[in-house]
RNA sequence: GGCGACAUGGCCAAGUGGUAAGGCAGGGGUCUGCAAAACCCUUAUCCCCGGUUCGAAUCCGGGUGUCGCCUCCA
């Protein structure tokens, strides 16, 4: 089965073939890390994350880079507002912003460049620009000379000349259009700076992701992600600044965009009031729940964030578990040799299974890889059953072994791990899961006595401390 | 003003020409002391109007509506 990406270059549906076969460099952008993380900020770190694992699965040694940008004017004006040093506010919120991805079981990118990390690779870059005719310094600042790049508009898909009038640009007599852009910035006093041949400063916005880019992954990479709001200009720019200085084009390959989340329909903004903290949201929901949420749509759609579509998810996430647990307990049990019918388990096993890997090559269709998740998990509820409503088969163990296995692979790829909790607590040798025991053992003399104001009375209490009881043919069940 | 995205059942969401995945919610059943979980059954002709085609949610044209970007932003 072949790949296929829809490429915000060419707006087209395009087979994935990397530069470099066996190889896939990516890189996407990160976080200005002035203030906590919103919820937004997750879309686009699990869905490469979810990227990098299946291209994994799919044999390649996959790179990816994602950069912190912690020289900023946010960050610049948080640091006088508060007097704390801005390294000192970039680093507290990376730290927070990574314990986040953590929980949501985004595995860490190879490298986490910092801007401040690569000024003398930025000077060297604006240096080659000004070289090479494609920027000019105005006092101080330097600017890229964006008419010089005859490509410019490429990627975003707009022309020049549309771009000036009635358009918001930055009006600036130091600028010879009001197109181009600083890739040096001229400090102020009291403003962190560097010193460079233009003088004292820091490196305009745009830059450090080309330069990061060069550094970690080369002058050309397979693909390069970011939300749909960085296109223009930023990703514009950067494509004018790296193929001008390296010469080497495309820059990137494959331009995979996530698109936005909104709250409840609106564009998240702190001055509306209206937005979701990432560590309140992983620290009051399962992280998983959060995940699975975050993959119920295609990535190129806006993603709309609620309470309700939160519950959705936990529900259906609670549902995928009891389908991993149902098997799990079967194949742990070698007594059990029996399922209710198992040549169509083993039949909706391999439909899920393709249907699964049809999606994920369809440009990453989580929602239809989950689709196949949902019906594996239905067919594992649906034939693995209690012993005595089964059917003795040889091939029960493997066919529940196969459907199994295909389910962990597949959240394996999606990154949504169960909970490992046994099913059990009596399994755990800690206290509170013998009292438990023990109070399950006392229901069930009640219920044996038809005692069930007393039974009730137990399960009710242990459900409010977020113990659940499930009476089942083959006993009670404990899920905490 | 320019560029772009999207409009599918109560809510969310697939579908890239062949007769509407999946999740949540709802209804009916099975199971259960009752629950819970699970399973089975059940709820749509795809914003509107034209056109192309044997055939369109899927292609083209025109409307209407929602949203995003063009200024910091995942």
């Amino acid at each position: 089965m072949a790949l296929k990406v829809c490429n915000t270059l060419s707006r087209q549906y395009e087979e994935f073939v990397p530069l470099e076969e066996g190889k896939v460099s990516i890189y996407v952008c990160g976080i200005t890390p002035y203030d906590h993380s919103h919820i937004g900020h997750a879309r686009p770190a699990v869905f490469w994350d979810v990227v990098r694992r299946y291209l994994y699965h799919k044999g390649y040694n996959v790179r990816l880079v994602t950069n912190f940008t912690d020289i900023d004017d946010k960050l610049i004006r948080r640091s006088k507002e508060t007097g704390i040093p801005i390294a000192a506010i970039a680093e507290k919120y990376i730290q927070e912003y990574l314990e986040c991805m953590d929980k949501l079981g985004v595995k860490r990118a190879d490298v986490y460049p910092r801007a401040s990390e690569v000024i003398p690779e930025i000077i060297d870059a604006v240096q080659a620009l000004i070289d090479k005719g494609y920027a000019y310094e105005s006092s101080g600042d330097v600017y890229f000379r964006a008419g010089r790049f005859l490509d410019y508009g490429k990627l975003s898909g707009r022309k020049p000349e549309d771009l000036m009038p009635g358009a918001r640009v930055e009006v600036s007599e130091l600028k010879e259009s009001p197109l181009d852009w600083a890739l040096w910035k001229r400090s102020k006093p009291g403003e962190p700076g560097w010193p460079s041949p233009w003088g004292n400063g820091r490196p305009g916005w745009h830059i450090e992701c080309s330069v990061m880019v060069h550094k970690h992954l080369g002058p050309q990479i397979d693909m390069h992600g970011g939300g749909t709001e960085l296109v223009f200009p930023h990703h514009e720019n950067e494509v004018a600044q790296a193929e001008a200085v390296s010469g080497a084009e495309p820059y990137v390959q494959y331009w995979v965009h996530t698109e936005l989340l909104n709250l409840e329909g609106e564009k998240m903004s702190k001055s509306l009031g209206n937005v979701v903290y990432l560590y309140e949201l992983v620290n009051n929901h399962d992280p998983m729940a959060v995940r699975l949420y975050l993959l119920s749509a295609h990535r190129r759609k806006v993603l709309d964030f609620s309470g309700e579509l939160l519950r959705s998810a936990e529900k259906g996430w609670e549902r995928i578990q009891t389908g991993y647990r149902n098997a799990l307990e079967f194949l742990a049990n070698p007594a059990a040799q029996g399922l209710r019918d198992a040549s169509k388990l083993a039949e909706a096993t391999s439909q899920c299974r393709a249907a699964f890997f049809e999606a994920m090559d369809n440009d990453f269709s989580t929602q239809g890889a989950l689709a196949a998740v949902f019906d594996l998990i239905t067919a594992i509820n649906a034939h693995v059953v209690p012993q005595d409503q089964a059917v003795p088969d040889p091939h029960a163990r493997k066919r529940v072994a196969e459907a199994f296995g295909l389910l962990v692979q597949c959240l394996g790829i999606l990154g949504l791990v169960p909970r490992t909790a046994g099913p059990a607590l009596s399994q755990e040798p800690d206290l509170g899961g013998k009292l438990v025991d023990i109070l399950v053992d006392v229901r069930n003399t009640a219920r044996q006595r038809k005692d069930y104001a007393t039974a009730d009375y137990i399960r009710n209490k242990l459900a409010e401390l977020g113990i659940v009881l499930e009476d089942t043919p083959s006993g009670t069940k404990v899920r905490m």
